[in-house]
DNA sequence: ATCAATAATTTGGTCGACCAATTAAACTGT
DNA sequence: ACAGTTTAATTGGTCGACCAAATTATTGAT
């Protein structure tokens, strides 16, 4: 993130914590804010863009932002993850895509309809098909990206295409991935687990299946 | 969202989707795209904020932006998420703070340390101190998120941060949530589970406790 | 012909001025 | 004194011009 940026959310947070400004409130104009803060008032736009997104604040066109009704000890905590948010260490980005991925198998278990079922299959063999391609990996992610469809919650799918993303990255740069027969092996098993409607089986594949890239990452936190 | 904002997202799908662009690959200068669809330079730059901003693509100043090296079809699901962000049904949210919730206080229970303990352990006493004053909530969520820090993954916390809210303005609204003494109960007891590292034990009480607020959502679908 | 140095262009980043909508203030008639 | 209307000030949104860094093209010496 943008060292200014993080600048101007930190002194918003401030505001927020010093008790200047309460959940409900109006935030100073962008031209105050900018001048107070001694930055222009492009800045402070991204800042309150970046706040929007979040949902602390909410901008009402020639209007002003409010903070949002929500109690002071969250914003304050959910400010700092902003700030922070771009040091994610690797091993928990894996470990929420573990618990995720094995929640979203077991919901798509459950959920599943025949539209769903045809996007599963047709993933799957492709996957299957291309496995000595290589972009191999590419349709391993369809297949997961299908299971997180079918699991008909749309939070838990945007939530794991935030985390795969940069998971990916970083595995498939350390090159850890060989083709692995098993891999196949396991994507059928889930299949039939969804297919015959049984949640739990899936889910301990899955969980098995993501074992793997769990393990890699420990690995990494003890160099 | 914007609809402009919107707009030109969709037409960078559709960039992708159709092949022009492929991962790797180097956008068109901001200029360029602001001339092709017809918008103000203002309006790509907002919406590449965007994009970078869910690692889709990434901006190096005076040079251009570049499309991450993810799969086609990884890419064109998270750019839809991107573009029908805004609405989240109220019990996608709640479902995911649940799962969420219950493994974070599982690693919590695995990995708390002396400091988080002090900060577990104030958190409740003043939720419990102030359960009869109308900011009860305020400090009942000062405890869930001392959980989530002490589980020692920020991606969990993070996303948890990024849920509850929407899930607090919702629940707050209508108003369901009367001062129930068996939460003041629960809290205490997922405590000692902690305390004693009883990680599962803590799980379960954590789905009970938040058992209420699934049927909620659930009742409210069926309206 | 090759490669280093330099000039010209292209790039994202920033700033200030202006716009339309909103809000607050001033006014006016009763 | 008050209500409704009009005017002025303030607000976020947009646009164009400019900046410094990065890239590309040109040049020139060997």
């Amino acid at each position: 993130m943008d060292k200014t940026n993080k600048v101007v959310i930190t002194k918003i947070k401030e505001l927020i914590s010093t008790g200047v400004l309460k959940p409900g409130d109006r935030l100073p104009a962008e031209r105050k804010l900018a001048e107070d803060f001694n930055v222009g008032r492009t800045q402070v736009r991204e800042a309150l863009h970046k706040l929007e997104f979040y949902g602390i604040i909410k901008t009402l066109p020639q209007s002003g932002s409010v903070i949002n009704g929500l109690d002071i000890n969250t914003l304050d905590g959910l400010i700092s993850d902003v700030i922070n948010l771009q040091d994610y260490d690797f091993f928990s980005l894996v470990e929420t895509r573990f618990v995720l991925e094995i929640n979203a198998i077991r919901l798509c278990a459950e959920r599943w309809n025949e539209e769903d079922m045809e996007k599963l299959q047709s993933a799957h063999d492709s996957f299957v098909k291309h496995f000595d391609s290589p972009d191999r990996v590419s349709h391993d992610f369809a297949f997961h990206r299908a299971i997180a469809e079918a699991s008909h919650n749309p939070v838990f799918k945007a939530m794991l295409m935030i985390v795969t993303p940069d998971i990916m990255t970083i595995y498939q740069r350390d090159r850890i991935c060989a083709p692995n027969p098993f891999v196949v092996e396991e994507h059928t098993q889930m299949l039939a687990a969804i297919k015959a409607r049984d949640g739990e089986t899936a889910a301990t594949i899955m969980a098995q299946h993501l074992q793997g890239v769990v393990d890699f990452a420990k690995s990494k936190i003890t160099n």
